[in-house]
DNA sequence: GAGTGGTCTAGACCACAAC
DNA sequence: TTGTGGTCTAGACCACTCC
């Protein structure tokens, strides 16, 4: 009857007055059990029975609350075997600006300094947005550096469509997705290419780095919700200072 | 009443004897209908209630379904609104190799050549592994070169614990991950970094690029069901063949 | 056979957006 | 007010793994 004897039970508090949903609420707390130690990699979790039972929720309510998690790469399920821990915990690296950074971070900038702001198209630009937008869409051509820490980090090159209006001096003040977000741009997701190439001689010098010089490059592609383009970004990054995490579970 | 006119109603088809989850049958025709263009981007998709009564499911069956495809970026959802196409369709390019290859095009790896096979432990080969491994546990070294249409693609770099027996002609006939398998690894999740560097002489000798050589790397670390470790990996890939694509959800 | 996760049903109430 | 998605309940039956 019950659980199995070797598996962990979490202690948890929920809150039903809390807005937070409640199955946020569980996979935070079991979150950070598996953070302060109380899981370890290879602990058995509490079966979902045991759990709904045990914290008054419903089944599917505690299975969200471990999806998340299991998506997450911290969790692996096993029908007929249980839940069970993989990851230590999550190796928060300094050096490590995440792929959130461009669009979460969003609010302050550390610092960015406007290179140069243009006008182009598309096709001059090169770039193929088939079903999203005519060749000939005027955009602005914004091209811009990141400093962190006091040393240039990233080239950002952005390509926004010219109905949104992107004034110098707003620019320099203010981020560019609060300037896009104020102009009613509802963005919704982005899609992201990363590789790798070398910076040529104009890159390395506003890097501040010997050549030659390995980049790691990002292709952003940033839609509203109703499917429209709010940028194109293709950014360069010293690779020393950047990399991009993911987790694939199998 | 019923939903608003400019919705798309998907032509979907179930077949409740499949073994296929019902919620999975209806993501797939979904995402097959963004793919032949029925449904393009900035279309509303029906909603819910209306497709729920529509199949004869329950709300929470559709529900993950429709989640499936957020979650893979190809729908935005909002409270209110409805629930829109955002991406036009996967672009497949040939020249990228996804995330998953490394993994789970494991059965038949197109060509991989045997360089080195030796024998080291994490704190020689300067890996940290805190948590999961002792830092003097004896390891498999390997370093193998993957071609793929008659090219070399990449060096990889295997560390993989002794407990594990690495045959030199199975490891030329078979897959690394096979051989694990084989040998009771249930392999569960996958962390990875992605950067860049330059390659060393060696390096793009193998790879035969001319110097100087930007290159994507990856560091792969491999966990079982267990959270034991099954494999690291360092791998280095030509940045002209090898790209890694990632979609975020705002 | 017992324990476990995987799927599915049939509802309920709430929060947000548009009219 | 109406339509929409977001959350949650309280069950059901099935498939897989281990004993």
């Amino acid at each position: 009857m019950a659980t199995r004897s070797d598996a962990v039970q979490v202690d948890v508090r929920l809150d039903r007055t809390s807005p937070v949903p409640l199955y946020h609420q569980l996979s935070q707390a079991i979150e950070a059990a598996i953070d302060n130690g109380a899981l370890r990699p290879g602990d058995r979790l509490e079966n979902e029975l045991s759990l709904t039972e045990r914290l008054g929720l419903a089944r599917p309510t505690a299975r969200q609350a471990i999806q998340e998690l299991v998506r997450k790469g911290l969790l692996v399920r096993r029908r007929g075997l249980g839940t069970q821990v993989v990851r230590p915990a999550i190796h928060r690296d300094a050096r490590l600006t995440s792929l959130y950074s461009d669009l979460a971070s969003g609010g302050r900038e550390p610092d960015t300094r406007l290179l140069t702001h243009d006008t182009t198209t598309p096709s001059a630009a090169g770039i193929d947005l088939g079903d999203v937008m005519a060749p000939d869409t005027p955009l602005h051509l914004l091209r811009r550096l990141r400093w962190a820490d006091g040393e240039p980090l990233a080239i950002m090159t952005n390509y926004v469509p010219a109905r949104f209006e992107l004034d110098d001096a707003a620019l320099a003040g203010r981020s560019l997705y609060d300037l896009l977000r104020e102009q009613g741009a509802q963005i919704a997701i982005a899609h992201q290419t990363i590789g790798a190439r070398l910076a040529d001689a104009e890159e390395a010098g506003l890097l501040e780095q010997p050549r030659p010089l390995a980049c790691v490059t990002a292709e952003l592609i940033v839609y509203d919700d109703a499917g429209a383009l709010v940028e194109v970004g293709r950014h360069l990054y010293r690779a020393d200072r950047y990399t991009v995490q993911t987790s694939l579970v199998v």
